[in-house]
DNA sequence: ACTTGCATACTTCCATACAAGTCAACACTT
DNA sequence: AAGTGTTGACTTGTATGGAAGTATGCAAGT
């Protein structure tokens, strides 16, 4: 018997617990916007797509909709949630406000194998051709997930993992957008920072890094209106 | 017919979803310790109790699950997790670094509206007699919600709101450990500050304020090691 | 031409049945 | 008496059928 199923790309172990498994699978492809805002995602359909039953779809609609991925509407149907603004803004203040606060305790104990770690890790994404934004995401993650670790939070970046898919969603539609050398560079900058052990330097640094977000997103509101929830328009009434 | 199902002081409407109810009365329960750490909650006697069938309870289960308030064995029983330590700690430095960063901004900006409503709230917390602690709880809540608004970032109350359930475990065990009265004084000190908008004093109040669960936790852990996860003895392993 | 009413085909939500794994008690063998 | 195998009553995971609400297209009436 096969174990696995292969359906779009995604696989699924039909071992293990399907609905869990159909989380994260629909998680990532809403974020890599795979699946757009405002499409419709019947239970039956992708219970068919996927060769379950729609129980275990049902349930990973539950966890979406509660990490505002998804919104579901009683005897209407379930869709893929534009993306909030709002959310966006407060997502990127509370990330700023962990990070910071990381940077700043990593600044004020310091960690000769934590800084070596991520200069290599800067030479990797150094080496990440210009177009191929997919791959530097990833090790943009790594990044900060290392960071957090080595403050001893790793549990912390968890709950901003939930969060920051906010955030991600806006980073993949816009993607050619952001300039990688120039985050790069500012992650060169925290890291000499932290090695220099100033502290306000760091967290202004991190600060600075994450801000970043805010130039584009005006821009890709413009350029992807409908993406959006809390646009100027207000057309998309019911 | 009755709309409302009271079972064990907890209300059902039964015209309105009953997962998502089942969720907050669940978590609630948990929460303030009615259900104990590693005591089993089976779907089937659940269901039966509050006149539901499996399926709504099961999809309480799968958020609280998300939530790190229960812990779902499969083919084995489901059961309330124990307070996990570094889940704490954690969700408590998530907690300050957002908080901190948002009486940072108020204190920035300033609002003599915000000031009055604070200062109405800190005198109703101080009419709470010493032996009401939920009652204390609950004003707190609101405190420090008001103060989230007020910034801007409602929503990333939300998500502290998540976070902040591992917190409320430990206080609504503790509970008489902490002093009322040592707290309100420490609200007021915030308030003091944000109002003379000196930046750096009031997020060091907020600071010293929210690492007061650091003061009892120790403490606690001693008197109610059950209850934890990372407690020294490892007997609990499967 | 335009509105109204209804039939139909959807949707989600809940209830129920079945499948598969786990655990404990008990009978049986050694 | 100690160890082993089996049975049966549990558990959660999945599948499926029905209930209630919603949108849509068409026919009939104004």
């Amino acid at each position: 018997m096969l174990a696995l199923v292969d359906l779009n790309g995604w696989k699924l172990d039909q071992l293990k617990a399907v609905g869990p498994q159909l989380r994260i699978v629909l998680r990532s492809r809403i974020i890599r916007n795979d699946l757009r805002p405002m499409s419709r995602l019947s239970e039956p359909e992708l219970a068919k797509e996927y060769g379950v039953s729609r129980q275990p779809v049902r349930e990973a609609f539950i966890t979406l909709v509660n990490e505002g991925l998804l919104e579901v509407r009683p005897q209407r149907g379930t869709f893929v949630r534009r993306i909030d603004f709002e959310a966006v803004l407060n997502a990127r203040f509370v990330r700023e406000a962990v990070e910071a606060d990381i940077v700043r305790k990593l600044a004020a104990t310091g960690n000769s194998d934590l800084i070596s770690d991520l200069r290599a890790q800067i030479k990797l994404q150094k080496s990440v051709p210009e177009g191929s934004p997919e791959r530097f995401i990833e090790l943009d993650e790594r990044f900060h997930i290392t960071l957090a670790r080595a403050a001893g939070f790793a549990k912390a970046w968890d709950y901003l993992e939930v969060i920051k898919s906010q955030m991600d969603r806006v980073r993949f539609i816009t993607f050619e957008e952001f300039q990688i050398s120039k985050l790069i560079d500012q992650h060169e900058k925290i890291v000499d920072f932290i090695e220099q052990k100033t502290v306000l330097r760091a967290e202004e640094a991190m600060r600075s890094h994450l801000r970043e977000i805010l130039n584009s997103l005006p821009r890709v509101q413009d350029l992807y209106p409908d993406y959006f929830e809390n646009s100027r328009d207000i057309s998309g009434e019911i």
